[in-house]
DNA sequence: CAGTGGTCTAGACCACTTC
DNA sequence: AAGTGGTCTAGACCACTGC
C-alpha cells in the first residue's frame, strides 16, 4: 500500500501562526498606525511561546512593511504619516534628481456608477457605487500628473471635494486618519500611450504626445483592494524609477 | 566632559561580518552559480561561530537573491540558468496574461567607442571600449522589444554575433557561463517617448507612435555595473508590471 | 538511514532610548 | 536604572531529500 497520503495539514510553523494572529489584530484595528504594539516579551507571554518565536513573526511583518522596529523604543504599526514614508508608492522622480514637492489640484470628487472593470477590480456588489476623484499634480508650476481615482463609496462615505481641498499631504495619510484605511501594498501596470484631448489639456501638452499610463491597484490588510488609480505622467523631464532584485 | 565621543567603530554584528566573508567568497568565485555552498554546520565550524549566526548571514543573502536555500538539499549560489529565474528582470507581460516565449533576433554586435554617458555609467577608464549589441525580440511573430546593449569590452572579450546567435536562452545565463559574470540586481528608468525612425521600423510601427523607453543598468557582485540597456517596448498589447511593497 | 535546512527554546549579554 | 529591540549561543527536535 504505497501510502502517499497527502501532506496532511501541510504543516504550519508556530511563528506563522503567531504572525497570522498579529495580522488579524492589525486588521481588527487593535493597534492603530503609528502606535506601538506590545513588547516582544509581552507578546511571548500572551501567546505562550518563546521570545524568539515572536521575534521571527514580527521580523516578517517588518520586512513586509506592516510593522516598523525601532531599537530601544519598541515596534510600531506602519503609517503613511511618518516622515520618509510620504509618497511611498510614487516612483516618479525628476531627471535632475532634485526632489521637488508636488502640489495638489483637485478637480472633482463625485459619487458615480463604476465602470464594470473598476467594479470588478474592487470586488463590489452589484449596485454599489464608487467615489471618483480627478486631480492634477504640479511640480514648480508644471503639471506632470493627471489622474483619476476610484474608491468604494461604502468605505469612503463622506468624501467630498472641500474635505479633500482642506487636506495637505499625501492621500494615503488622508485615508488613514479620516477613513481608518491603511494601504499596505500596490500593483501597477504601465504603458506608453498617446495623449487624448483631456489628458493633453490638463498636462498642457499637444494631443498625441507620449504619456506614461500607470494603472494602480492598492490593497489594505487582508489583500483587500480599496483603491484604483489611472494616472497619466508627463515624462518629458521626469522618469519612473524601479529597482529589480 | 560631555564625552559624546563618536559612535566608535559603529558596531558591526558578527553575522554581518560572516555575511561579508561569504560575499567575498562569492565574488572571488570560490563557489560557482548553481553549486552548493558548504553546509551551515561546516560554515559555523570554519568561522568558529554558532550555526544560528551563520544562518542569519545566509538568510540575508538568500533574501537578496544571491543564495537559494533548498530544505533537505543545501544552499546554492543563485543562477540565471535555473528554471523560473529565466527573465528574472523582465517586467513586460502580455495584457492577456498568457506567457509567450520571446524569440531573439540579433542585429549586430560590434566593439565601439562608448558615448560619454555609457562610459561614465560603466565607470570605464578613458580609452576603454565597449561592445554594442542590437537586438529585436518578438512574440508570436510580432516585434515588441528593440534594444541596444553595452558591455565593457574588457570583461566580455570574445563576444561576437555568431557566438550570440548560437545561444538560445536568456542573455544573463549566457553571460554567466561564457563570461563568468553573474548579474545580481538592476535599476531601471522608464519614460514614454515618441518612436524615432529606427525604433519605428524595427517594431513595425509608424514613427511617432508612443513607446516605453526602459534604460537599465545591471550589477554583478560588489555593486559593479557591467551592463547598460536602452530598450524600446511596444506596449500596445503588453504592459510593464510592478509590485510596490 | 544520514545529512541538509527549518523550527523552537532558554538564557546571557549588548546597544539604544528614556526617565 | 529600567525597558526595548538586537545579537549570540547551545542544544533539541522536526521536515525534507536522497541513498
Amino acid at each position: 500500500m504505497p501510502q502517499t497520503l497527502a501532506p496532511a495539514a501541510t504543516f504550519s510553523p508556530l511563528y506563522q501562526q503567531i504572525k497570522a494572529l498579529l495580522l488579524s489584530s492589525l486588521q481588527a484595528g487593535e493597534w492603530q498606525p503609528g502606535d506601538p504594539i506590545p513588547s516582544e516579551m509581552e507578546l511571548a507571554a500572551r501567546f505562550e511561546v518563546s521570545q524568539g518565536t515572536v521575534r521571527k513573526a514580527v521580523d516578517e511583518l517588518a520586512t513586509e512593511n506592516l510593522l516598523v522596529r525601532r531599537q530601544g523604543k519598541g515596534t510600531f504599526v506602519a503609517s503613511h504619516h511618518s516622515e520618509a514614508w510620504q509618497y511611498r508608492f510614487l516612483r516618479l522622480v525628476p531627471d535632475s534628481g532634485e526632489k521637488v514637492p508636488l502640489k495638489n489640484q483637485f478637480l472633482s470628487c463625485n459619487a458615480v456608477k463604476p465602470s464594470s472593470s473598476v467594479s470588478h477590480l474592487l470586488r463590489l456588489g452589484s449596485g454599489e457605487s464608487v467615489i471618483q476623484i480627478d486631480r492634477v499634480q504640479t511640480a514648480l508650476g508644471k503639471a506632470i500628473v493627471y489622474e483619476q481615482i476610484w474608491l468604494p463609496q461604502k468605505r469612503f462615505a463622506g468624501m467630498t471635494l472641500s474635505f479633500l481641498v482642506n487636506w495637505s499631504g499625501p492621500l494615503y495619510a488622508f485615508y488613514e486618519t479620516k477613513f481608518a484605511t491603511h494601504m499596505v501594498r500596490a500593483e501597477e501596470k504601465i504603458k506608453a500611450i498617446a495623449a487624448d484631448a483631456v489628458s493633453a489639456s490638463h498636462l498642457q501638452l499637444a494631443p498625441g504626445s507620449p504619456l506614461l499610463l500607470v494603472e494602480r491597484m492598492s490593497f489594505t490588510y487582508g489583500n483587500k483592494p480599496v483603491e484604483i488609480r489611472r494616472a497619466h505622467y508627463d515624462t518629458t523631464e521626469q522618469h519612473y524609477e524601479n529597482k529589480l532584485n
